[in-house]
DNA sequence: ATACTAACCTGAACAGTGTTCAGGAAGGAA
DNA sequence: TTCCTTCCTGAACACTGTTCAGGTTAGTAT
């Protein structure tokens, strides 16, 4: 973090290191110049974009996630795969927006979709990416959810005293791969 | 839209008109004070800031649901809401990601939620609630993920011709509700 | 008609944002 | 030592949301 030269890697890394310091709101390519000792131009060389230095951040989290251990059962290396995002999104604050919004403008993050498809491939294909990307959706918008909670509460909000975690999101996963499970054995 | 004065509906109203116009990274609150005729500072008397305003803008989108009449069984209905949902999030440019956003931020948005809830409420409170969370989350995230790849199809890029629509919504639906019966008749 | 009050707006400014660009300095190779 | 690639500076541009003291307009009561 002092006056020697850097590489892209280093800008990848201070981006995550301030992300999880200040979180995505505060992420301006200024402050995170500031962390590097370098103008904000500087960052330009690197990266073309902020918007393409957020790819790699949100693909960083992504690739994040701990491989699975086959379960016994592809409903359980499933379930095994979906937490293991989770986890990932958890890992990082406001990870899951980051990664959303990433999704959303078709930019990096696939690994995520693949990795859940591939351990539900059980179907036709149609129906098995179908499932996939629900689950997708259904971790980030819960993650995403509760990571906003979680920032609300650290900023003084008196909230009802919610420790329950997310369990929604194991019973939501259950719902799927069931109708998932029941659609097969049909 | 000329030089009379106005009231918060006003506002709200051209909004409304000028997202379908602009989409949601140029409804600047500038922009919309110049369709207003209007400097941007009048705007801070009817909303205390943008957030706010936009949370009245997902509350309108959410809220243009047309109602739903009541199927046979309550898969149909709440396949049904779902899919009004899904519609009224597609009438509007960039319409999930306004929902998406302000649900996030724990701002409005919750008539959704209630709906969906409402009309599957077969199981324990618990349980219709994550399977409701689970189906607004796969909603929001696939109509988010398909406007921004119309944005994007109409930006020139030359993408794929895929017109498939979203068959993936109508199958995760299907997925999740088929879970949620499969867990009542047990 | 006059006075008062609430509703609505102006104009200018503040502090910040992402991004561009001409040019300069550092490091390694020929 | 020359040369070329890599990395960075410094300054600017065109925006953004937001604040605030003060002005105007409309309606209501005296």
């Amino acid at each position: 973090m002092n006056a020697s030269r850097h590489s892209k890697t280093d800008v990848l890394q201070a981006a995550l290191n301030l992300l999880d310091e200040v979180g995505l709101p505060d992420l301006t390519m200024r402050r995170l110049a500031a962390t590097l000792d370098v103008q904000p131009s500087a960052l330009y060389w690197h990266y073309p974009n902020k918007q393409t230095l957020l790819a790699e951040v949100s693909n960083t989290i992504v690739n994040f996630a701990k491989p699975v251990s086959a379960g016994k059962t592809w409903q359980e290396t499933a379930t095994a795969e979906a937490l293991a995002l989770r986890d990932s999104l958890l890992a990082f604050r406001d990870g899951a927006e980051v990664v959303s919004s990433t999704l959303a403008l078709g930019l990096g993050a696939d690994h995520a979709l693949e990795r859940l498809e591939k351990s539900m491939a059980v179907a036709d294909r149609e129906l098995s990416h179908a499932a996939a990307e629900s689950i997708l959706f259904l971790v980030l918008g819960q993650v995403w959810h509760e990571q906003q909670r979680m920032q609300a509460n650290s900023l003084g909000v008196v909230d009802n005293l919610n420790l329950a975690g997310t369990p929604n999101l194991e019973i939501g996963i259950q719902l799927i791969l069931g109708g998932l499970s029941e659609k097969i054995d049909a």
